[in-house]
DNA sequence: CGGGTGTTTGAATAATGTCAAACCGAGTGG
DNA sequence: CCACTCGGTTTGACATTATTCAAACACCCG
């Protein structure tokens, strides 16, 4: 599937970089500390989609800031299938891992085109002795990564297949959605394919089309090149077994 | 079940804290550094098996290093099933999510007695102000956690019930024989029940039975009344789709 | 001896996967 | 403008995996 083609998002310098704030360097002071990050970071990239930022096994010498695009986060099992661990937004920061120069234990897959910007992973230790607020956002992050994977594998592991689907979608609505629009759109870009939802869920793609024409045809939400379209979001979050939902009729 | 009565563990002091390098408390160096920690923590407390440090949607006041015992994190899902999210070894740091003060996001249940010490969750991010390399190993805690969670989502999503619950007591077995253990044990004790392993893997207790009843006659492993016997690692490792094992024969 | 918790067993059933073929729409090259 | 290919989706028949239900069992503990 091929998704509109956009311009890659790429700021000119880190005084006016969209996702400051969602990202690592939050904690830094726009002046002198924001200089720092400036001279730290290696600059930006673009990859088109279906890139990786890097494989799972392989030494990966960067760290990422997500700029603009989709990325997946996966891992491979031996069997052949692919779990996905993970959906990344723009704001993300990608690439941490507790030892930092080992092999990558997953890998990070460009769903649409992306724009990131580069950290060396080699010089990190150091820019967190200087700040370590960063340290400290760090945690929160990855306390937030934590906790998404903690609702994923309850996802997984708890919930009948159409469950699975309807919270996944939800919970990518409910992110996409974030406070920041004022007029909440129940009409929203998701560049997946089934065979990702598949893949994220521990399903098939085949059985994914299935669930998908069920809930389609039950009015509750249409998926389809990429868009989803809520129709019926108190009976969706009902079957999807979602708490925090709020969603604006029409 | 029950499991075999041991006396708690419990430092008198911080400067004995038998976890003080695995937990959050690393950093702080041995002088008057552990002396601020003392000073924070609230004390310590010993729970009996079955009791829940804290439990999801419950605002909880504290956090806890385990000090000795196990633990398992855990959601109920709407229909009633529980995942298991992760079982907790001593050392951990328990209860850390990103919104301190919120509801938990899961909860905390005690497999075995346990002995905990006591963190003020309100008092945490000025403990954190003061020295912030807390929150560098906090990170690095946290980015730990996230691993794990997605190597069991990859674990739930992707393989089928046997490898699974090969690739769980795998697991289980090598964080128990660590390094430090001079000689390895392929006899360990793993205090759950087949209840806990299905709710970990997304299956049934009964399921879980039938499974283990089969590697047990494959001559692989024997998982009984709280013991885990590697017969096979090699075999194992194979079905389980295992990496990291290094097991001596025995 | 009796009760509770955990385990085992078997049979019937439901959920999900597999395989194979057809379909659909977008992009490409003639 | 057509035919072709390609990735993604849909469909149906069928196989398999895992769940459910129910009963019996085993064991520890009081």
């Amino acid at each position: 599937m091929t998704w509109p083609k956009k311009l890659p998002v790429i700021p000119t310098s880190c005084g006016n970089c969209p996702i400051r704030l969602s990202t690592v360097c939050r904690p830094l002071a726009a002046g002198s500390q924001l200089d720092v990050v400036q001279k730290f970071k290696t600059g930006d990239r673009v990859l088109a989609a279906g890139m990786d930022l890097f494989r799972p096994g392989e030494e990966c010498k960067e760290f990422y800031n997500l700029l603009d695009g989709w990325v997946a986060l996966y891992q491979i099992s031996h069997n052949g299938r692919r779990q996905i661990l993970d959906f990344l937004l723009p704001g993300a920061f990608v690439g941490y891992q507790p030892e930092l120069l080992d092999a990558m234990s997953y890998g990070a897959a460009c769903l649409t085109d992306v724009s990131v910007c580069v950290f060396p992973r080699r010089d990190f230790p150091q820019l967190l002795e200087s700040y370590p607020a960063i340290g400290v956002r760090l945690a929160w992050l990855n306390s937030h990564s934590t906790i998404n994977a903690y609702e994923n594998l309850t996802n997984v592991g708890c919930r009948p297949a159409e469950a699975r689907i309807a919270h996944l979608l939800l919970s990518l609505y409910v992110r996409i959605n974030r406070p920041e629009q004022a007029a909440r759109q129940n009409d929203v870009e998701i560049p997946l394919t089934q065979s990702h939802i598949a893949d994220a869920l521990g399903l098939t793609n085949v059985y994914v089309s299935q669930i998908l024409k069920q809930l389609r045809e039950r009015n509750l939400l249409i998926f389809r090149n990429g868009r989803l379209k809520i129709l019926d979001p108190d009976g969706l979050a009902n079957i999807a077994d979602f708490d925090q939902l709020l969603v604006v009729g029409g």
